[in-house]
DNA sequence: ATAAATCATATGATTTAATATATATTCCTA
DNA sequence: TAGGAATATATATTAAATCATATGATTTAT
């Protein structure tokens, strides 16, 4: 699985586990709803700014995390209950890191 | 300072640390000096793909972590001593995280 | 000292793909 | 089955990414 992938996946899991539609998504993160729809299912391949506005909009950050340090961190953010099931999984394997979200913003 | 800035910033200066040049760099993420050239000067709103690569290209990942995660995080990588003397503050402040590196790949 | 050669970074021109706009389709539900 | 909410798609536009080449700095030879 490609890294755009896992990123599009995870978009799409964390929305709907915080039960906003693609369009409540696209307003907070200052994008049309066209958008949103492609790069959760068409492969975009989208710009460091699309994808920090939408994770601000998911109580998310884009981190650059030294990958000797990847372990702890995956760590903390999987000990930082999740509750998001569907990803979960995403967490529970071994792969380069994206992470999620917790409820209480 | 715009995420942007701020990931263009971390690029050239963990490339410099790891003395690296552009054209080093480009040939490992696999793309042209040129793009390297514009990332690191030109506020270039790169794609994820590219970030991904150069990322990995600098032992970095790319990585969402929820924002509550977001302290602890930065506490790790932090403690992890970084010794790229000019992205210390980044991380000493208190901005949306941004990471570098540790010297022994 | 200086010119050639080499390494490093920047810039012009073009191509390709993300993003925006507008509209269509699908999916509920009353 | 009509109406609306949610998601998808067609087309246009803009900007990233590439290719080619230039400029700048540093070294080496003569």
């Amino acid at each position: 699985m490609s890294a755009i992938d896992e990123i599009s996946r995870t978009i799409k899991a964390v929305r709907r586990a915080k039960g906003l539609s693609q369009l409540a998504l696209a307003r907070t993160a200052g994008m049309p709803q066209s958008h949103i729809s492609r790069i959760e299912n068409a492969g975009v391949d989208l710009r460091v700014s699309s994808l920090t506005e939408i994770a601000r909009a998911l109580d998310l950050e884009l981190t650059l995390v030294p990958r000797k340090a990847i372990p702890a961190v995956r760590s903390i953010v999987n000990s930082a209950r999740v509750g998001v099931s569907d990803l979960e999984e995403h967490w529970q394997a071994n792969r380069p890191a994206y992470s999620l979200e917790d409820d209480d913003g």
